[in-house]
DNA sequence: GCCGTTTTCGGCCCGACTGTTTTCAGTCG
């Protein structure tokens, strides 16, 4: 199997970690992190610079970087990261799960201890060894046992859905309090990203009243538990078990407060350098000039009253929330006003949902009437195919009932005066060479194909490739359902190369799409630089399996505003029409 | 370990909170 980006990224992110177990300078740490992101974030394979030996043109890969780059490739090991191996047994990184305990006292407590499992680790604590160590104490030996009690609950991240759900009634409890001037969701959930661990809210309100704020918040009837309670900020736990901090600052700080709780770290850097690089700081209170020192000078203030301010100071327009990642927003921004990212509203019509023909709960009538009263325009109807037998797969009789029964609700509409269409599709199953699950005298009979894999996604990176490509170039096929097959901390997505596919499916005018489920999420948002560069087409398709799942939709729109997709290049914000025309185009 | 129209050496983003300490280290975001 070829060496991918994301294989050398893994390596030198695990450099890092251990490097900081071990005790080394946290900045030699630091370097690996920025090459391992750099790398991550490359378009181009990792391969075309090792056989270039351009590796240290890119940022933040020097000399030392790229030669262990160059001893992976060659013998499939680093000697830096083989000799951390050494020394730092492999149940430490596990420890850096625990919340309130890093590296320096993992190390601490690893030497004097001598033990390296978190069950060892509990029971350290419990039995009072760990608070007799120096730097530590009681308070913190119960302070890790907590922890580690509540990761043997709940997992340390949540799915979007589910932190918007925590967060929500929070969010509308505290703004109707009394002293509120602003309030908003910050952190990674304002971002959009497809798994959440902590919900941000920042607060702006005259700083008497933020003790009784403070404790508003702290005694709502979800709260579990109070995990540190101060001036500016507080923490808790939900019931659901979720870790939700609120930030009060000064009504005038919270557009740079706002930007700063939003995030990303990643983004945050990056705004900060450019600050530096214009002669001023950037934090969490605002903006700020430097004295002759080259430090923050908080007398000489530099006025703003929104994020857009900031950003125009540092020489960029307004970047949404979901972009602030360092994916390339900052070079977008410095040249254009607007990304014209996809709005929910732009959506026409529903592509990708079942019926009880497969495995949905709803007759296909009910299915479009939800789409109706929702204000769409159609519904593309794909149930799973014949190899799909636990999901109740349609063999080729029964789709041609299927046919007939839209026919008649389409005429039916029609008759009724209504303005909208069922369109005939299917999720076929990509079948392990390729092929796809109906003969081709079948298959031309659909409006559209989606094509998904649902078994074997464990295949070499060979197989899959071939498999997938094979199935991208069926004339058929229009759309490639959930690429990766991943379900968000359940599931790997498989052994593909991604950005290869996207490009092959640009070139065969097959649409990948953004799959809305909140499990999915897939296409990831990271892969939305690729699509772009070589004019990939998406969808947003909820693969709804009931009414409810429909307005999934939502989640996939948050995605494809993180891979900065606006709506040209999104089938179902065309009108129907339209939609059908490129559906021909396609097959022909 | 990386980087440089201030720098090839000396920085590298920065402040709040907590707990363990009597002035600060560790962690977090």
């Amino acid at each position: 199997m070829p060496i991918t980006n994301k294989d050398v990224a893994r390596k030198l992110e695990e450099i890092g970690i251990m490097m900081r177990l071990a005790g080394e300078n946290e900045f030699r740490a630091i370097a690996f992190d920025r090459a391992a992101r750099t790398i991550e974030n490359l378009q181009k394979p990792i391969t075309e610079y090792i056989d270039n030996k351009t590796l240290t043109d890119l940022k933040g890969i020097g000399k030392a970087i790229s030669e262990d780059i160059y001893a992976y490739v060659d013998t499939g090991e680093i000697p830096v990261l083989e000799d951390l191996k050494e020394r730092v047994p492999k149940g430490l990184v596990q420890w850096l799960n625990i919340s309130g305990l890093g590296p320096k006292n993992i190390a601490k407590i690893h030497q004097a201890l001598n033990i390296t499992t978190i069950e060892e680790l509990k029971e350290k604590c419990k039995d009072g060894s760990v608070a007799k160590l120096p730097g530590l104490g009681k308070k913190s030996a119960e302070k890790i046992v907590k922890s580690i009690e509540w990761m043997e609950q709940y997992s340390e991240r949540c799915l979007l859905n589910e932190a918007m759900d925590v967060a929500d009634p929070m969010f509308n409890y505290l703004k109707e309090l009394d002293g509120v001037q602003h309030i908003s969701i910050a952190g990674s959930l304002r971002r959009r990203k497809e798994t959440i661990g902590d919900i941000d809210i920042l607060i702006g309100a005259d700083l008497k009243d933020a003790p009784a704020l403070f404790d508003a918040f702290t005694t709502h009837p979800r709260v579990t538990e109070v995990l540190g309670k101060g001036e500016t900020k507080s923490s808790v736990r939900t019931e659901e078990g979720r870790q939700v901090d609120l930030r009060i600052v000064k009504p005038e700080q919270f557009p740079a407060a706002l930007m700063y709780f939003t995030g990303s770290k990643e983004h945050n850097v990056v705004m900060r350098q450019r600050a530096r690089e214009r002669g001023m700081a950037l934090n969490e209170y605002g903006l700020f000039k430097l004295d002759d020192k080259g430090n923050t000078d908080f007398d000489q203030p530099v006025s703003y009253s929104s994020e857009t301010d900031i950003f125009e100071k540092l020489g960029l327009h307004f970047i949404p929330p979901e972009l602030r990642e360092d994916m390339g927003e900052f070079k977008f921004f410095e040249e254009h006003e607007d990304a014209h990212l996809l709005e929910l509203s732009d959506i026409r019509g529903v592509i990708h949902a079942h019926s009880t023909y497969s495995d949905g709960k709803y007759s296909i009538r009910e299915m479009a009437e939800a789409c109706m009263e929702r204000g769409y325009e159609y519904l593309g109807i794909s149930d799973h195919s014949q190899t799909a037998a636990y999901a109740n797969g349609l063999t080729e009789k029964r789709l041609k009932q299927q046919w007939d029964e839209i026919d008649d609700l389409n005429e039916t509409f029609k008759k009724e005066g209504n303005n909208f269409r069922i369109l005939k599709g299917i999720e076929s199953d990509i079948l392990a060479d390729g092929s796809l699950d109906y003969p081709d005298e079948i298959l031309s009979q659909f409006d559209f194909v989606i094509v998904s894999t649902h078994f074997a996604l464990e295949m070499d990176h060979k197989k899959i490739m071939r498999r997938i490509k094979n199935a991208i170039a069926n004339p058929y096929t229009c759309i490639l359902g959930h690429p990766t097959g991943r379900l968000l901390l359940k599931r790997e997505a498989g052994h593909m190369d991604m950005n290869e596919i996207v490009a092959y499916a640009a070139k065969h005018n097959v649409a990948i799409e953004i799959n809305a489920n909140p499990h999915r999420l897939d296409l990831d948002w990271r892969l939305g630089n690729k699509a772009r560069e070589v004019g990939l087409m998406s969808s947003i398709n909820p693969d709804a399996h009931s009414i409810e799942g429909i307005d999934d939709i939502k989640y996939g729109v948050y995605i494809a505003r993180k891979a900065r997709f606006s709506k040209d290049m999104i089938l179902n914000a065309k009108p129907v029409d339209e939609l059908m025309k490129w559906f021909k185009e396609r097959q022909k």
